[in-house]
DNA sequence: TGAGTAATTCACATATTCATATTATGTATT
DNA sequence: AATACATAATATGAATATGTGAATTACTCA
């Protein structure tokens, strides 16, 4: 089989891509390979710290669904506008939002989809009634 | 449409659940949908917690390819035994890992599939190079 | 320019998380 | 039973995260 990956960063996936694979290790891993998967795990740990707020994990989600002012957020989330505005900041120094401005009022979007993608699992886990 | 779910929990898939729909809010999200989008929230975000932890994670990655006993894992992450068992400690507390003694040893392994999901998304998104 | 609005930043108090050290528990061996 | 070993539980202090209210910046409009 192919072997071309099996170095890339210290996991292989069990299955094939197309499918969403599973992050599973070989059995033999080195001290290399441990070495970028203890990287890999900082990234991905900061990432997941960013989004595990309650109230952050609400922002994100109704940014999902389109733009949204401060304001509208701080209703929203029934929050006072400077926590609104820290727990925005901490989600703009990890790249997840992008605030525009327009006049008075600034409206915050997600940046990419990784949040989105994160989401779909946890509204899966979480929100959906099983 | 469909209107059957759109109470359910505060929250309305946008595309069709079999395509892992995106968690998108209604435009006229009323208070008691607001509780419960909260409590998914809380619920969630003590997930999330649990997850992100740089040992944490790489605890669950391994589990993820079958069970390790502490002192496996104890090695894998080249740290210290108290902190993999404390770290184990709070991963069994959120019920994520489950402990199964043989003689002296004790192995661990993932309790469902909750971790997996995520972090096949957190593979995707930090491990695999693109 | 001055007042008002939207949002950010700061300083503080509190709460949570984390690593380390220590002690306790359960199991196998003798 | 006594000992050794693997793991768990607890305690402590340091570091980090969080919410609050006050001060500050950026913008609009009269």
């Amino acid at each position: 089989m192919d072997t071309s990956v099996s170095h890339q960063d210290g996991l292989t996936p069990s299955e094939p891509a197309s499918t969403s694979s599973l992050p599973v290790f070989d059995k033999d891993i080195c001290a290399e390979d441990m070495d970028k998967m203890a990287a890999n795990a900082m990234r991905a740990s900061n990432f997941l710290k960013a989004i595990s707020h309650e109230g952050r994990l609400m922002i994100l989600c109704h940014l999902a669904s389109g733009e949204k002012s401060v304001t509208e957020l701080e209703e929203l989330l029934s929050a006072r506008q400077a926590a609104v505005s820290q727990q925005l900041s901490r989600l703009r120094l990890e790249g997840l939002v992008t605030p525009r401005r327009d006049g008075k009022t600034i409206y915050y979007s997600l940046t990419d989809d990784r949040p989105k993608q994160i989401m779909e699992v946890v509204y899966d886990l979480f929100c959906r009634q099983k």
